[in-house]
RNA sequence: GGGCAAUUAGCUCAGUUGGUUAGAGCGUCUCGUUUACACCGAGAAGGCCAAAGGUUCGAAUCCUUUAUUGCCCACCA
């Protein structure tokens, strides 16, 4: 066979991939000879809802290096593929295409906006799945999950049954964040803060001076507010009721003290507004005052508002400023006014706080079998090094988000997503968990008035149960012995960016359900970003799709490019100049390959290198070059210095295998005295770099070593399984 | 307000526990098509490793301060 001048990926990337599919290597049980050690790394599932992006060629690259080289080193392997239905995230895509075609879930039915969804979802799963292929995953795809699969919600049910069994998960009625768009509460983290100039304004409310930049929010505003220990207003007392005149006519109010009021800040007086603001929401419940709607959940003034009742709020505000005004109540305004707003993390519109009943899990309140609470379990994890964060320094980032971690809410008042398995009874308000939804009376008053809670699962209540929850899944569906053989897993490995929203939770509901961590390591990776370190974002239009990079130059490049001089928990800004160089290097390793074969095909030598006679300096430099060259590559390796690898590497086989040894060996192999020594060298040199660089670049590594084969230079297995050189 | 990081060649970035002339990709310049490779080879230019001070026999690497940049967390009506 001639093989080619230059080395062509589309071409035999895809028959590759077939070829590793169908020996069954991908699967830990049909992996060759007695392999007992496990080492399992449970991919974290791609979003089914839009086509891969980089960040998915990164952690791909990243997982698929680690299991290949443990696979060569002869571990029992699992890598667990998975989709997740993401349930608030493709809710905002899905809504965001029924907006482009006019409609809205609004005007549909829950089960007709489920059933589309699911559609799209499954649509996306395959390409998704297809992607990861073309990138190399050696992933176990007889396992594959997708997060609603009945195994895995089984799995999330009984989770949720245990906790509200052992009093960890509460319903409650206190504020939380809104958005008014989306229509569904929202935990703190899926928020964030803008910083806004907007009007401060004084109005004069009785005998105090109060400043808000939030006037439509006052309506129902009866109780005002100040520190104790303020000396400017001493002569008020707790409980002091005051006549006086407001928006739309007189009101009593209320004098209260709290500490909670910053002396410093305005006036040092408020007025609170509980039912729309959490720290007035806190202040109401340690006095037990009372608390009235305004706003509501499309954020429209309520009746309460008189006749501004029905508008939206940023509407009503100028004409409410302008009301008070006429009345002589408006005392100034400070335009220069800055401070910060909290906006919907999805879409970007103002939260605006609502009292709304929502399930929340107690973060720490310590277990009833005597265990510490989730968030000390997670925390100790880290303390007795159970759990490490090899990107070191996120473990302090880890620790100083847990140590202020606050009750987790997980209903959610989205559609697509998993139901929460609860039923209420209309008469005696039993609530009354039904994971098979089939209790039709309640257990206790016998009514069969139940309703059923409209409420989804946050997405993170789900997958944060993931790596127990697929092996449990599997075990369920395969009758396989997953979670015996392969949990706690040996490595997660994600982008940093969800690292309170997935591994804190995946560390504390693992201790919690299974008593043991859900993996040893975490490696974190950072995010791929364009060649102006933007963030690659759908809404940006800057998303580069890697299917179009592979196309143009292999999946190889991009694997060795996306790990090459990238160290852990850095960003990677993505210059194509990079990708198009290690294209050149596969094809300086092919061309290695080439020249050695061609000068193998022609002689009979017998290959071998352990009897060093007649060799040359040149041949025992190489050797020794290429002897410390494993010993460090597996150390980086080892240690999860992907990139520290890869330069090693790949400087080792263009500048001193190619430029180097190659050149001296063209003329070594004119002295038949050291002719038989030369080609061992170059043939042992070659077949130990494709083992190593296998796991960087599989395909073209694979794709020689086959070449290999078949003419007798190399043993009979495929790469992916050969022993790791030592 | 609190915290974390970064600052190294024209550009984008590596540099594990401090140890010989600080590296890579791309770019630039010169030369070269001798059958592995022009997706190449040979060679070259280009860095007081942000600044200052300190520890050390020795610092890009450790400590302190400063400057600039980025990020995270919290959030005051």
């Amino acid at each position: 066979m001639e093989l080619e001048k230059s080395y062509n990926a589309n071409d035999v990337e895809e028959k590759i991939y077939k070829i590793w599919q169908e020996s069954g290597y991908f699967n830990p049980d049909k992996l060759p000879g007695k392999r007992k050690e496990p080492y399992t790394i449970i991919m974290p599932p791609p979003n089914a809802n839009a086509p891969m992006h980089l960040g998915h060629a990164l952690f791909v690259t990243i997982e698929d290096i680690l299991i290949r080289f443990q696979r060569m080193q002869g571990k029992r392997t699992l890598w667990q593929p998975g989709t997740d239905h993401a349930g608030f995230e493709t809710q905002v895509v899905y809504e965001k295409k029924l907006d482009k075609e006019g409609r809205s879930r609004f005007s549909m039915t829950r089960e007709d906006f489920y059933k589309e969804v699911w559609e799209f979802v499954q649509g996306n799963k395959h390409i998704t799945e297809n992607s990861l292929k073309r990138l190399g995953a050696s992933c176990d795809w007889d396992r594959n999950m997708f997060t609603l699969d009945p195994e895995i919600i089984k799995v999330v049910y009984g989770t949720f049954e245990k906790m509200y069994n052992d009093g960890l998960i509460y319903k409650s009625g206190r504020i939380c964040n809104w958005c008014p768009k989306h229509q569904t509460g929202l935990a703190d983290l899926e928020t964030k803060y803008e910083e806004r100039q907007e009007p401060f304004y004084y109005f004069k409310y009785g005998p105090f001076t109060i400043g808000t930049s939030r006037p439509e929010t006052k309506f129902g505003d009866k109780y005002v507010v100040m520190h104790p220990e303020d000396k400017r207003y001493k002569q008020y007392k707790h409980g002091d009721k005051l006549e006086l005149e407001w928006i739309n006519g007189p009101v009593t109010a209320t004098v209260i003290k709290d500490e909670a009021v910053d002396m410093e800040f305005g006036t040092g007086v408020m007025t609170i507004t509980p039912a729309h603001d959490p720290i007035d929401f806190e202040i109401a419940q340690r006095h037990k005052l009372d608390s009235e709607t305004v706003i509501d959940k499309r954020g429209k003034l309520l009746p309460i508002a008189g006749e501004f009742a029905g508008l939206k709020i940023l509407d009503a505000r100028p004409k409410i400023v302008d009301k008070l005004k006429e009345k002589g109540l408006l005392e100034k305004v400070d335009e220069n006014y800055k401070h910060n707003v909290q906006l919907c993390y999805k879409c970007g519109n103002l939260i605006e706080p609502q009292v709304v009943d929502q399930w929340y899990i107690a973060m720490t309140k310590s277990l009833p079998d005597g265990r510490p609470s989730l968030r000390d379990m997670a925390i100790n994890a880290l303390e007795k090094k159970e759990v490490e964060i090899v990107t070191e320094r996120f473990e302090k980032v880890f620790r100083h988000w847990m140590e202020n971690l606050r009750d987790w809410p997980i209903s959610r008042q989205i559609w697509w997503g998993i139901p929460i398995p609860v039923k209420y009874c209309s008469d005696c308000k039993e609530v009354i968990i039904d994971i098979q939804d089939n209790i039709s009376s309640c257990k206790k008053c016998g009514s069969a008035k139940l309703t059923k809670d409209p409420d989804t699962f946050d997405t993170w209540f789900s997958s944060g149960q993931w790596p127990f929850a697929t092996l449990m899944a599997n075990d369920a569906k395969h009758g396989t012995e997953d979670i015996k053989n392969f949990f706690p897993t040996q490595v997660m490995e994600t982008g940093w960016d969800i690292l309170f929203f997935w591994v804190a939770r995946m560390v504390m509901l693992s201790y919690y359900k299974t008593n043991k961590p859900p993996f040893q390591k975490v490696y974190l990776h950072g995010l791929v970003r364009d060649k102006d370190r933007q963030k690659m974002s759908k809404s940006k239009g800057n998303v580069i799709d890697p299917l179009g990079i592979i196309d143009t130059y292999g999946t190889d490049a991009l694997r060795f490019a996306l790990v090459f001089s990238t160290a852990a928990g850095n960003d990677i800004p993505l210059a194509e100049d990079k990708i198009k160089g290690m294209k050149h290097f596969g094809n300086k390793l092919w061309n290695i390959a080439r020249f050695i074969i061609m000068n193998l095909e022609i002689t009979n030598y017998k290959l071998q290198i352990t009897n060093p006679e007649g060799s040359t300096e040149a041949d025992r430099a190489i050797l020794t070059k290429l002897e410390a060259l494993i010993k460090s590559s597996t150390n980086h390796l080892e240690n999860f210095r992907l990139h520290e690898a890869a330069q090693e590497i790949y400087h080792f086989t263009w500048h001193e295998f190619a430029d180097v040894y190659i050149e001296a060996s063209k003329v070594q192999l004119q002295d038949e005295n050291l002719k038989a020594f030369t080609l061992s060298t170059l043939h042992y040199s070659l077949t130990t770099v494709l083992k190593l660089l296998h796991p960087f670049m599989p395909f073209i590594t694979e794709h020689i070593w086959k070449i290999l084969q078949e003419k007798n230079l190399a043993e009979k297995n495929l790469l992916m399984i050969q022993e790791w050189p030592k």
